[in-house]
RNA sequence: GGUCCUGUGGCCGAGUGGCUAGGCAGAGCUCUGCAAAAGCUUCCACAGCGGUUCGAAUCCGCUCGGGACCUCCA
């Protein structure tokens, strides 16, 4: 097994990734609010811990993967009005917050299906957790870390910093941010004047009248604060301490850091040994936001209906255009560099679809191009290495497309299969397979063939092959030129044959 | 304003102080009835200014630009 090295926000440098219980694994990483459709920045960290999940797997791991539905908070439709809410209204013309929270989970699961995402091992939502999050809050009080407040709880910043100092658990490990300089910064909110601190931050929220969702507790009626929820579902299903907990980067303040926060008061240890975070995706090179008017929905990007986009990205293309870049860098979302991912995806996934086809029996025991034969080797053996060194996935694929030519060559007859031996060119089927398929999670790029059209299509291949053999070109540049614009491609290969391939 | 990240060729993106990233686009060639596909070759780079060094895209400083976060919003 390869030494795993992941870079840990937490110490700031890459480690040796070490689980607590090998082989099991615990992963945690936060999941969408189910509050509204999801957009091309929930593909990001979803994609990126996909990958993280199935690496660990193939590495011999046992992951228990949790990733929550945060389903409780502040809800309101699009295009509804306040007044919706009021309870003067008949019950099936009430908002229903749970008809939309099971509205947007349906879809975001939809999303994920799409991106082809593994399920986790457990998805749990936060309203299934209320019990758990009281729980926790009462423990919390009880060891004098937070205070009540006319209904509301808070949790108890400056306390928890000065005692959790002295051991060397500061608020603000994970940021790196020290508190004394966040005191003056902090904007006017509501509410702020039952806290006893500007940086304490809510565990309990009164509802107020207006408020749908709420629940009873020790404190009045109302619901569970925004932080608490991660860190009473990851204790619940991964135990106190557990190995991974992940998420994007805009959640590392102040989300992880009060979830540090809490669970170290509740169990007298820090939550996770390694956090990771995915850094941001930027669109042509701003940053995705409502004043920008550049939020693009999944179902938007899927269907080409956004007016930024010039066409429709199939969600194997985003994944692709994902994996090309690493992930704790930003990464830039334009019409060009998408066009430019589809087809590279294309290019690499027709190669390997190729070389899978083959029957290794026709190379050789021995190669005999030698040098060939070691370069091949060692693109292909270094898949592991590069992904062991922080999921550097880019340089993966780097490696792939230095082989698409060889593989190509080889397919033109340029180079004989018998260059390589016969274990070599075993070794890169199975690689490419392992890596392509069971870990990047990719899928073929094209459109799904049915057994009916490859019959028309054979069909048509073999009108125009001998429409060619009777010089009728005319005939054999129309079959060509008119399936062209129907968005199917033929290929006149080296050998006489001819293959085709479909475009979405 | 504070904390942190970042600035690579037409576009997207790797990058260890000295050795080709890779993809897409462009140019030439080969193959082809013509194309496409594929193969081969090739152009284009390290924001700016200083410094350290035998040598820096890679380390340090400054300037300019971009981004994230700065608490009840997930």
């Amino acid at each position: 097994m390869a030494s795993l090295k992941v870079y840990n926000s937490l110490t700031r440098q890459k480690e040796v990734f070490t689980p607590i219980n090998a082989p099991y694994v615990g992963m945690y990483v936060c999941g969408p609010t189910v509050s509204g459709e999801s957009h091309l920045g929930h593909a990001r960290p979803f994609i990126t811990f996909d990958v993280v999940f199935r690496y660990l797997q193939h590495l011999g791991y046992k992951v228990r993967y949790v990733r929550n539905i945060t389903d409780a908070g502040h809800f309101e439709e699009e295009g509804r009005e306040a007044e919706d809410k009021i309870a003067t209204k008949a019950v099936l013309e009430k908002l229903e917050p749970m008809e939309l929270v099971q509205k947007y989970t349906n879809m975001f699961h939809w999303a994920m299906q799409q991106f082809n995402n593994l399920p986790p091992s457990i998805e749990p939502t936060a309203t299934g957790h209320i019990v758990e999050q009281i729980e926790m809050i009462k423990q919390i009080i009880a060891d004098g870390y937070a205070y009540e407040a006319n209904g509301s709880v808070y949790f108890d910043v400056e306390k928890y910093n000065t005692d959790f100092s002295k051991k060397g658990q500061p608020y603000g490990i994970l940021s790196g941010r020290n508190l004394e300089d966040q005191l003056d910064t902090t904007r006017e909110l509501d509410n702020q004047d039952e806290k006893q601190n500007k940086s304490d931050f809510a565990l309990w929220k009164k509802a107020p009248p207006e408020h749908i969702m709420r629940w009873q507790s020790p404190w009045g009626e109302g619901f569970p604060g925004w932080h608490i929820e991660c860190s009473a579902m990851s204790s619940k299903y991964l135990g106190k301490k557990f190995d991974i907990h992940g998420g994007g980067m805009d959640l590392q303040f102040p989300h992880h850091e009060c979830e540090i926060a809490q669970s170290t008061v509740c169990n007298h240890v820090a939550p996770a040994n390694y956090w990771l975070h995915n850094n941001m995706i930027t669109i042509n090179g701003k940053k995705m936001g409502k004043s920008y008017n550049n939020v693009i929905k999944l179902s938007e990007l899927f269907a080409g209906t956004h007016p930024i986009l010039e066409q429709a990205y199939a969600p194997n293309t985003v994944r692709f255009f994902i994996l090309q870049s690493h992930y704790r860098g930003t990464l830039d979302f334009s019409n060009e560099a998408l066009i430019a991912a589809e087809k590279a995806a294309k290019r690499l996934w027709e190669a390997y679809e190729w070389l899978s086809k083959q029957q290794v029996s026709d190379a050789t025991p021995a190669a005999t191009d030698i040098e060939l034969d070691k370069k091949v080797n060692a693109l292909v053996d270094d898949f592991e290495v590069f992904m062991s060194d922080d999921f550097s996935t880019p340089k993966v694929l780097a490696n792939m497309f230095e082989l698409v030519p060889i593989i190509n060559g080889i397919k033109d007859k340029h180079t004989p299969i018998t260059a390589l031996s016969n274990s070599t060119v075993l070794h890169l089927q199975q690689s490419l397979k392992t890596y392509l398929e069971d870990i990047f999670g990719l899928v073929a790029p094209s459109a799904a063939n049915t057994a009916v059209l490859d019959g028309v299509l054979q069909l048509l291949i073999e009108v125009r092959s001998q429409a060619k053999a009777s010089k009728d070109f005319v005939t054999s540049d129309k079959i060509r030129n008119q399936l062209m614009a129907l968005g199917i491609q033929l290929k006149d290969e080296k050998d006489g044959s001819v293959s085709y391939s479909v475009s979405n």
